[in-house]
This record gives structure tokens, C-alpha cells and sequence, in this order.
DNA sequence: ACAATAGTGTCTGTGAGACAGTATCGA
DNA sequence: TCGATACTGTCTCACAGACACTATTGT
């Protein structure tokens, strides 16, 4: 950038000579299923890492936003909107894919499973640990674990596992889950109180005494 | 991407008539100069956004990864090296730059204000926040700024700004900065006692009851 | 009545917060 | 001796952790 004004540099640098990275996002798409932390992973048809489990993700448009992308992606590739997303980290060693330059910005998606009827395949997080994936995945697979285990303690993701309504034992099970460790009853009710709401109504035909069903109030962060 | 195989589509993606986006690294380098916390940002020359002031950054080079990059703007804009740097966000909305399409991938870089005997032009935060930036580099500031206030409770990002050996008082300054708030001494050095290790030297010359200089327990996370 | 799950009362220890005190330097 | 800064002892209160208890359903 010697002796040339910003506006030529921009010139050449959008010029064919100076090539880019290709940019995607990647989908960590959790979801709870019973007593297990889920992720939905795609095989792969293709070289390399032909057969392989990889995350889903599409390419960014040169005119769709980062977030545009990423509905996009919820959208083709797990057939749900209006689903919980957050940025996680953006992955961009040189070698992470073998074809091309790609630079992954990877999103953590979160979805309660009565939404998901549809045909992504769930794989749970223990057998993913002990798998191997396509590219660098299963580090980023990794990342978004640790990040939910943290933001358990002080964010509400917990809820994003979970429909409007639930039962306080529900929720206790996601926090078990995420946290990977079991909580006592009393202890766990007496935090989470200022956070929900007694909706008034209770659950029923389950055999045994039934629960108070709540909501989150959305008045507390 | 119906009917073709994932080869074809990435040669397609490839050639010309796909457009890319550009990949940028942009830098909120802090530092704590006194009582406060300041950032390097660089006056433009040129249009758009002429003569305001903008957050140091580089292109992403085809074969440099992303610490690279940001490992070579902070050599070429700042002047320095083997400094903190951490990834903050990627900002990836349509017209954050009006000229051409580009992603950024901001870099969080901390380093104490000894290290910094160069030219990098240093502006407080509080008079960044009244002022107008160019690009949306306002809002990525802010988001640097709430993500140490955030880890200087968990993490020990507070030591990053300070050489080798400090002593409690210049810590304790550094911890009130990054908190905005005034701490008791006695509970912050009950709480920050685990973390650092006596070296048995002496501040001295000081015009009044020399302290104790500490270095960081580097056993202790 | 019983099994099983839902929900509550209470003790204890830890640690943050607040404040008052003592210690050691230069001038 | 005094001003200024460095450093320490201790009380209180909130809250996490642990555990024992009571309550309500279907069978």
C-alpha cells in the first residue's frame, strides 16, 4: 500500500489477480432428545471426507447478510425458521478445507425437539466425542459445547431446549444435561424462581402426582 | 444446487460469475493509559468516512490465516508484536461498507501502555463513545468493551495490561477500570491472592510505604 | 395402601461486601 | 511528626450446597 491511494489498492485488490477466501457458515443445530444432547450432522456424498459426518452450511451470498445465511441454512437444510442462533467463532486456518479457501463462521442453533418432526439426523454428542468428522468440525462441534455448558450458568438457553410451557422437572433436566452434572431439586427451584412464571395450569395423566406448568418471564433477564 | 453434483457446484462457485465477499481483520487494540482505558484508531484519509477515525484492520490474505492476519495488522499498524489477541465477533451485514461487500472478523489485542512507546494514535473510550466512527467500527468498540468488563470477572485479561511485575495497587486500578467501579481493597486482595505470587521485591523512590511486586501464578487458571 | 414423582423447610459453610483498623515509607 | 500510601482483621449478609421432609397423583 506504498505510494498508491486506498481507492486504487481497493481497485486491484477487487481485481482478478488478487484471489479471495470463500466464506460459509457452519451449524451446530443442538437439540435435547430424552436424556441426551443431540446435533444434527449431514454424511457426506462427496470427496473428501467422502462418508463422513460434517455440520450443514451453505455458502454466504455476496448479497445475503451473515445472519440472512444462517436462516437460510436452519431453513434448507433442517426445514425449520424462527429458531434460536448465535454467533460462535469464526474458523480460518488455511488448510481446514483441502479444495479451497474457505473461511467458516460457525453458528450455535438450539431447538426444543417437539419442533423438529423433520428428517434432520440427530447424532448424540457422546458418540460425536468419540467419532471422527469431516474437516475441522468436530472442534467446532466441541467449541459449541463448551460455550452452552457455560452460558447455562448465567443466560436462559436452557429454555431455548423447551416449548412455551414446561414443568420445573423439565427444565431441571435440560440444566442437568447441559451442565452435565445432577442438581438438587430444592436448590435448582429456588434459583431458577425469579425467572419463570406459574401459568396456572398443570400436566396430567402421567401416572403420578402431576406438575405445575410454567412459562419464562420474560421480564427478567 | 438441484441436479448437480457438489463438485460441479463448487467449480461454479468458483469461476466469475460467483462473487465473493472480501474477508477483513479489524483491531480494537485497548490499552490503560492512567486512569483510563484507551483504543488505537487511525484518522482516514479517504473516502468514505474522510478524516474520521477508524479501527486499524488488513485484508485477508489468500494463504494467511486469520491470526496471521491479525498477527501482521498489529506488526504493520501498531508496530508491535507478540501481544494478547483474541477473536471478538465477524460482522457480516450487506452495506457495512459502502464501497464493496466485506466481512470483518474483529480482533480483541490488549497490551500494557510500556509496550507501547510507538506512533499508534490512542483515543480515550469514554470520548470514542460520544463520538462518530467510520463504518459501523462504533459498535464493534462497544462490543470489545463489554467483552472485557465481562472476563475481567473470570478471566485474567486485567493482567494483560500490565508488564511482568505490578503490585496490587497498580492491579486493583486496572480491575476498577475495566469494571467502571470502585473496589475494597482488603476483598480484592483476599480474591485476586490465589492468582498472583510473591517476588519478593520492593517499588521504591515512591515518596511514600513502598509495595510488594507481584508477578502472575502462571500455575493457577 | 403403595409406588413414584412433585414440591418444600432448614441447616451449614463460603465468599462477597463493607468498614475500621495498623504499617511503613519520604519529607 | 505528619501526610500519604500500603496493607490487614473482622463483621454481616446472601446464597449455593446438602439433606430430610411433606404432598399428590394413578393403580
Amino acid at each position: 500500500m506504498k505510494n498508491i491511494t486506498e481507492k486504487q489498492f481497493l481497485e486491484q485488490y477487487s481485481s482478478e489477480q488478487y484471489k479471495k477466501p470463500s466464506v460459509a457458515v457452519d451449524l451446530v443445530l443442538f437439540t435435547i432428545d430424552g436424556d441426551e444432547l443431540k446435533c444434527a450432522l449431514i454424511k457426506r456424498s462427496e470427496h473428501p471426507f467422502k462418508n463422513m459426518l460434517s455440520l450443514p452450511g451453505v455458502f454466504v451470498g455476496i448479497n445475503e447478510s451473515l445472519d440472512d445465511a444462517v436462516r437460510r441454512g436452519i431453513k434448507t437444510k433442517a426445514g425449520l425458521k424462527d429458531i434460536y442462533f448465535e454467533q460462535l467463532y469464526t474458523w480460518g486456518e488455511v488448510d481446514r478445507d483441502p479444495r479451497m479457501r474457505i473461511i467458516s463462521v460457525s453458528y450455535l442453533a438450539l431447538v426444543p425437539i417437539e419442533k423438529l418432526e423433520t428428517t434432520a439426523a440427530l447424532y448424540p454428542y457422546e458418540e460425536i466425542q468419540k467419532a471422527e468428522l469431516a474437516f475441522d468440525h468436530k472442534k467446532i462441534v466441541e467449541y459449541a459445547r463448551e460455550r452452552i455448558k457455560n452460558k447455562a450458568n448465567y443466560s436462559d438457553i436452557a429454555f431455548k431446549f423447551l416449548p412455551e410451557e414446561f414443568t420445573l422437572p423439565q427444565l431441571q433436566k435440560i440444566y442437568e444435561i447441559l451442565l452435565d452434572k445432577p442438581l438438587y431439586k430444592a436448590n435448582f427451584r429456588k434459583k431458577i424462581e425469579p425467572y419463570i412464571e406459574d401459568t396456572g395450569k398443570m400436566t396430567s395423566g402421567n401416572a403420578h402426582r402431576p406438575s405445575k406448568l410454567y412459562k419464562r418471564n420474560e421480564a427478567i433477564i
